[in-house]
DNA sequence: CGTGAGCTTGACTTGTTTCAACCAACGTGG
DNA sequence: CCACGTTGGTTGAAACAAGTCAAGCTCACG
């Protein structure tokens, strides 16, 4: 089932030749090629391994992150806290993805990163990417792919927030979900692993968790989706899109 | 006057060299440097400047944009359009701002531009500057650095939009544009020059007009700013930082 | 067995939108 | 020079979307 966790060996020694062997590396680091390059071009001690539990918190906002976080596998999500506890979530992490890619060109972290579920993650030296970067023609490109995509997903969120009503942010995000992992291969159908609970969902869309779960029960209601046992299906795409409004 | 438009020549024929008279331009195409090393290394007859009118769009939603644009005089906004017409401005863009820095990498813009003000501005050949961001690095540096200053705008906005009121909203927009403005020597004392219409602000911060119009008014009425003959004063900067709230 | 995290539901409050009318400033053309 | 339409701003009343508060339920976990 494509859904099921992939396991990527963890151990440090089996180092960048794992990455070959990971399902979703072909979307990795930007849709295809690139981290081949990447991996061939680092010493395989200078990439780094590890793990954090589910709901843990791997970064927080303004902490110095030395190196380049690539998640492998698991869910995260990147987002800013207000000091009295009010949170939007920016962006979920799924497996392949960087965490940031202004990670690569800085060492500030805007916003803290979440783990939701169990996530491994692997990190590259910042020094060695921006070398690569240079005299590697096709990661260049890769990376300014992967620049324009997240500028392109927060100008879209930005609209989201701005300019649309409940049920069509949950729409849209359940949709693009729904999109990035089918690219992955993560999807079966119309169902997905679904790990977030109504508080990920509603920091993410800026409402509450009891308005978002008013939200999801008319969908269900509705027959737009069903959702059970931290997994999600689609039982209705059209209706669901037309819900979720034009562009 | 600070605030004056300054002039460059607008003759293809002075090129580059002119930027070298404009105020904003230590600003430029990022806090400092760059752009010096930039202009240096094109040649003057690959520059080309530009004019739009007040309220004219300079590019639509989707269109090509050959040549990366530098805005050198006057307001404009770059902005998304759904197709029922709700709009949401993603930002201001001021003297000395690259339009976006995604139009370095690539050529669809995912979202129109549209003056403010009469816009001058300048195009420079993609192909050049990326070629420049490889022999260059300290103008690969100053790029990376306007990359990451529009990912934090861009996820300031976010919270702004999912997590705050209406008054926040309000009050952190204008003192970032004054934050800006000061940057480019363009404040006087707490008063800048505000072209912008209350139908700008509402697309900026996700509200109506009427709303954005009240919200205004209640600014004045505390004696928080004041609002003529399109140029705004800060009266009160520590209580409208208090009304735009904690990080 | 108890505790806490997550979800659901209902009643009530608040913030924002919608609709509508009206005013002032401005530019345009007769 | 005036009549006129347009654009931008103000105000008020009513409708609506989302937030708040509160209670109760399930389930997993120690």
């Amino acid at each position: 089932m494509n859904a099921t966790p992939h396991d990527i060996p963890t151990n440090r020694a089996n180092g960048p030749a794992s990455c070959g062997a990971c399902p979703v590396f072909s979307n990795n680091l930007c849709n295809g090629l690139t981290q081949a390059a990447l991996a061939a071009a680092l010493p395989a001690s200078a990439i780094h391994d590890h793990t954090a539990p589910a709901r843990r918190s791997i970064w927080r906002e303004g902490e110095t992150v030395e190196r380049v976080p690539v998640i492998c596998q698991g869910w995260a999500a990147t987002a800013i806290t207000l000091s009295d506890g009010r949170r939007q979530i920016l962006s979920f992490l799924l497996p392949g993805d960087l965490v940031s890619a202004a990670l690569i060109f800085q060492t500030a972290s805007q916003c803290s990163v979440d783990a939701i579920t169990e996530v491994r993650y692997r990190t590259f030296p910042r020094g060695d990417i921006k070398a690569a970067l240079r005299a590697q023609p096709d990661l260049f490109a890769a990376v300014s792919r992967i620049l324009s995509g997240e500028s392109m997903r927060s100008d879209r969120l930005a609209i989201d927030l701005g300019r649309r009503g409940a049920a069509e942010r949950i729409a849209n995000m359940i949709l693009n979900l729904a999109e990035r992992l089918r690219r992955r291969d993560m999807m079966a159908g119309e169902t997905m692993d679904f790990p977030l609970r109504q508080h990920h969902i509603a920091d993410a869309v800026g409402l509450t968790v009891v308005h978002v779960g008013n939200v999801l029960a008319e969908f269900r209601r509705a027959r737009l989706v069903e959702i059970n046992d931290r997994s999600l299906t689609i039982l209705d795409p059209d209706a669901l899109r037309r819900v979720a409004e034009a562009v």
